[in-house]
DNA sequence: AAATTATTTAAGCAAGTACTTAAACACATA
DNA sequence: TATGTGTTTAAGTACTTGCTTAAATAATTT
């Protein structure tokens, strides 16, 4: 990605330059939102999410019974939820609740609200 | 995924049964949000999506330059943005000039404003 | 201490993603 | 009609993802 000689003659320079000074002062918002949407974007994942925001708490098994997966798979995205802060979990005996956390309620607000109307709405 | 002997003694049977209602009910949403979550977590896309918003139409040329990435590297994100009902396209001579669409302008939007504030708002 | 229960971790694999390069296509101009 | 320009399409490939199964860990019960 070096040979840049597709510009048009009749493009405009300034919108060009203009898009990328507007780029470049998002770049690492950009980054830190696909970080987090690439986490919500997967059908399980955000299962998890929606029934954790009705329910304050579930555990690994409640989940793996509720998803109808496997209790390492679901394990496995718990993790990942966890590694970005989406989830805590509590331990109580052997058992291990997870629940919500606040961090990223603002983002996943308008996804549950979304999920309640009719799926046209989406 | 069958043998579901896990299910702990002190499981809150009506709560899971109650999750998996309301997950059912949600089904088909969340596969519908996922599948156009999955398209804005790419942060190539993201970044056209928010370029275009501010900028009515461009070109993939344009955006070419812009992301500094190769031609049918955009063209190709263009191209799920398309399918996907994100962008419309207008061919002017043989310059296609790409815009956003307003289908889905409701979901764009918290993530518009999220790129607009700091990044330590995400 | 041994066995059971709840969960995590690790390795392996099939499928998906995003790029690259080369070729094809469509329109415009010489 | 040949050449150049803007774009798409196709094939190949490296990387990532999400599952599976088996083994490991940790707390509880026998």
């Amino acid at each position: 990605m070096e040979n840049n000689s597709c510009i048009r003659k009749e493009a405009d320079l300034n919108q060009i330059k203009r898009c990328k000074e507007q780029l470049s002062e998002v770049e690492e918002a950009v980054g830190a939102l696909t970080d987090k949407l690439s986490l919500v974007s997967n059908s399980v994942r955000l299962k998890i999410l929606y029934v954790l925001q009705a329910e304050e708490r579930l555990c690994v098994c409640d989940l793996s019974d509720i998803l109808n997966m496997t209790i390492p798979a679901v394990s496995q995205h718990l993790r990942k939820l966890k590694d970005r802060d989406f989830v805590k979990s509590e331990k109580e005996g052997q058992t291990i609740f997870y629940s919500l956390r606040d961090d990223h309620r603002e983002l996943l607000a308008p996804f549950f609200n979304l999920l309640n109307r009719q799926p046209e709405a989406i």
